[in-house]
RNA sequence: GGGUCGGUAACUCAGUUGGUAGAGUAUCGGCCUUUUAAGCCGAGAGUCGCAGGUUCGAGUCCUGCCCGACCCA
């Protein structure tokens, strides 16, 4: 595929010849006053009769996406932010010269600035009579096909702008997207939580098992971590007294890329003192109700075909309980590390055989046979404490800790629990994920961040954190079967040469 | 990391048993003053992902590699 193919020289080649005739091919002097999508809405219901009675003219910039040509007439379709509009360009009522420029010059996915009145055509399509129509910005390459558009996944992600210019679908996630972002703030900001922006890298990567980027900062000639996750630092802030704290920002993991994962996501933590996991639960539950209503006025969503309800109270289902009874696993499996690896092995579920945390085997056999299954809003409650070394044990049963996940179309959207304050079991907690730390587990740093149990010495008030995947709520708003979908620019091997 | 599928013109895709690489869109030239993937006539456009191999002959068969999608880990 050369770069220089004969698409390209024509284009090039055009381009040049009407700079030499002294139009500008990059001017930025058109000031569009109306938009398409404006333009539809408010005359939607005028007729021919009634648009000839506006004296107004209308002034639209936008690309030009389809154009058919009559000799002496001309109907295109531009497009703009807000959506696309017929234009009508005459012979008899633009003049010779520019109709000239246009039907000689004027290119598909060049972007264009037409002025003129509205009216309708025989077919009943609001459209705008050219007056006036100029060349605004130049496209050196032509848009792919017009009616399938730009179908190839790996160009769609590659070449993001392109996908947003064909496809109104992607654009309409993105929209999305960022009304849900907004939705977050505004809630958690109403609600009198600070946001506040914490290290992006850190000297200790911590606040959760994953392996991390590492950088070097070469002023300081230390290694840094990319972050993982954001508490240690949102719990020194309740530490210091803001009771009510949120940040909704990037989180890096330096693990595999699936459907589910981008090594780049972002993520909702937030932490309210004086409040427990029940609470959050709760405020979780208003949240998503709040959010669907918000973006479909209804409790209900349909995601990749299966209807989601999110009306509350959802199940609250002990880990333990959810094995037995949704995974299917017999009690007595469940006690003994050698009895788990067996079954696992059965089940084509694999495990490492090295690993000396029951709850990390618990966990994998709730990946495998549990989650799928939690299609409906589900909280997933008492988890293993071996599993959860940054949540409160519960106060009558100190093997499980005060934490719940919430699960919905079978996969972990939320992960919450009422925090450990206690500086001391603290200490032990983090001693004990070393000890049991398999030999290079990249997943687990080496370093305990003594600084944060120095913060926790100081007193931090009793607390619950939650965080969020927020990739993972815009994938079941926007109906996106991959996290791809829904990351403007996921990561991709770089392209060839 | 493993498995399955895919990569052919700028884009969307065909390509039979191994026998001169095709269509539509787009582009270029011509006709056309109410079209909606406008229409009609004509033309040009290819490193068949890359590198080897088998063969008289490879887009097609074999091997390795690159990129992507999906599934598994």
């Amino acid at each position: 595929m050369s770069e220089e193919s004969q698409v390209l020289k024509a284009r090039r080649a055009k381009a040049e010849e009407l700079e030499s005739q002294g139009v500008p091919l990059f001017p930025n002097d058109f000031r569009p006053e109306d938009k398409a999508g404006a333009i539809k809405e408010i005359f939607a219901n005028y007729s021919n009769e009634e648009l000839a009675k506006i004296p107004a003219s209308f002034r639209v910039a936008g690309r030009l996406m389809a154009r058919r040509d009559f000799g002496k007439a001309i109907f295109a379709h531009i497009q703009d932010e807000t959506g696309r509009i017929q234009i009508f360009l005459k012979k008899d009522e633009l003049g010779p010269e520019k109709f000239k420029l246009f039907k000689k010059y004027f290119d598909l996915g060049d972007i264009i600035g037409v002025e003129g009145p509205l009216f309708r055509t025989k077919t009943g399509e609001l459209t705008i009579l050219a007056k006036e129509v100029v060349l605004v910005t130049k496209a050196l390459r032509p848009l792919p096909e017009k009616y399938h558009g730009l179908q190839d996944v790996e160009l769609r992600y590659r070449r993001r702008y392109l996908d947003l210019i064909m496809n109104e679908r992607v654009r309409e996630i993105f929209r999305t997207r960022t009304r849900i972002v907004h939705y977050f703030r505004n809630y958690f900001s109403s609600q009198g939580f600070l946001e506040v922006e914490t290290p992006m890298m850190q000297p200790i990567p911590g606040g959760a098992t994953a392996r991390p980027f590492k950088t070097f900062h070469h002023a300081l000639e230390r290694e840094l971590y990319l972050r993982i996750a954001p508490e240690l630092y949102l719990k020194r802030l309740l530490v210091g007294g803001f009771e009510r704290v949120f940040e909704l920002n990037r989180n890096f993991r330096n693990e595999g890329i699936s459907v589910q994962h981008n090594p780049e996501f972002t993520m909702l933590e937030f932490y309210e003192a004086y409040a427990t996991y029940e609470d959050l639960m709760l405020r979780t539950e208003e949240i998503f109700v709040g959010l669907a209503r918000e973006l479909t006025g209804d409790t209900k969503i349909v995601y990749q075909g299966q209807e989601i309800d999110f009306t509350p109270p959802w199940p609250r289902i002990p880990f333990k309980q959810a094995l037995l009874e949704i995974g299917g696993v017999p009690e007595e499996v469940l006690s003994s590390r050698e009895k788990i690896l067996a079954f696992a092995k059965e089940r084509d579920i694999k495990v490492d055989p090295r690993e000396q945390v029951l709850g990390k085997l618990w966990a994998k056999l709730f990946d495998a046979l549990v989650e799928p299954k939690l299609v409906q809003p589900t909280f997933i409650i008492a988890f293993p404490v071996d599993i959860s070394p940054l949540a409160r044990r519960n106060e009558k049963d100190p093997t499980v800790a005060d934490r719940f996940e919430l699960f919905i179309a079978g996969r972990e959207i939320a992960n919450a629990f009422s925090e450990l304050n206690d500086p001391r079991d603290q200490r032990v907690r983090f001693e004990e994920q070393l000890r049991k730390r398999l030999e290079d587990d990249p997943e687990i740093h080496p370093e305990i961040d003594e600084d944060f149990i120095r913060a926790l010495e100081y007193g931090m008030p009793p607390a619950a954190g939650e965080g969020i995947g927020i990739d993972r709520v815009v994938m079941l708003f926007t109906d996106s079967p991959s996290i791809r979908e829904v990351i403007l620019f996921p990561h991709l091997r770089p392209e060839q040469k």
